[in-house]
DNA sequence: GATGCAGTTGCAAGTTTTTGCAGTTGCATT
DNA sequence: AATGCAACTGCAAAAACTTGCAACTGCATC
């Protein structure tokens, strides 16, 4: 019983193949607490099963942000890095371009941008996670 | 007089270097009235400068989406894409997973995200453009 | 209009991410 | 438990993007 098994029915009602190497790149995002680069994904899933390709961890990587099952965080001037989604922890970053500090916005927040979108174009937003650049309270000051 | 020339005065109160390959980069992109690729904007560059270097258009390319001068837009499965920054016609875009569509989003709408940003984490948004995932009205009612 | 130098460039090589394709495999069906 | 087939994989190569470095150049100052 793994923290992720949650995700793993997720898929399997969505009609979805459930691969030993799929499983395992779900399963290493789900139980790092930090934030990914595909290569770090890569090492600790070929440390367990050496024949996976790179290709193969940069596409599941991406069809598990498509399913909503990981969150893609992109800072500037570094590789990509990706995240577990918790249920009931859904959160977007904002990072400050001064210092690099990295604050949590809970997903709330965006409710007012939500609905503005529905309301006013019809658009219905499928968000999974949102870098937002800007200045920290420090920063901002010091300016 | 080109329809530029105020963001190059806004580079030169800004105490920035204006290279012929920079002034280049930023005409070719304020000249264009779609979304360009890096490529497309280096091979206008190119036909213009032909000894200016892909890495110099990449370069400043990101240079002057940080001074805010163009943004950058990320469509799923294609390289990223560069527009003018247009004073007074600010927007982001919402693009629809269905069919591709994109939705210009005003500025306006972030503004409540804006606001409570800097009451609930002191963090002040910097943010030139976003692109925002999701589905279109006629997508939506379809699923 | 000469000088100085930090910011910028071209080049070559690097890293990161994507793709085409032929062979393999999960899983629904029988 | 055998079958069928679309989804998936590994491999190799390409495309997208970045970086180190030595040479060059805007532009501020004299």
């Amino acid at each position: 019983m793994t923290c992720h098994d949650h995700a793993i029915d997720q898929l399997r009602d969505a009609g979805i193949r459930l691969t030993p190497q799929r499983a395992l790149v779900l399963d290493v995002v789900y139980h790092s607490d930090g934030h990914l680069t595909a290569d770090e994904v890569y090492e600790q899933v070929h440390a367990q099963s050496p024949q996976v390709d790179l290709s193969t961890v940069y596409r599941n990587l991406v069809f598990l942000r498509q399913q909503g099952l990981i969150g893609e965080l992109r800072l500037e001037g570094q590789p990509a890095r990706f995240e577990a989604v918790r249920s009931g922890h859904e959160h977007h970053h904002a990072v400050c371009s001064g210092c690099g500090r990295m604050i949590e916005v809970e997903h709330d927040d965006l409710a007012g941008l939500e609905a503005a979108l529905l309301t006013k174009y019809g658009f219905r937003l499928a968000l999974v996670h949102l870098t937002l650049p800007g200045l920290c309270h420090e920063c901002a000051s010091a300016a």
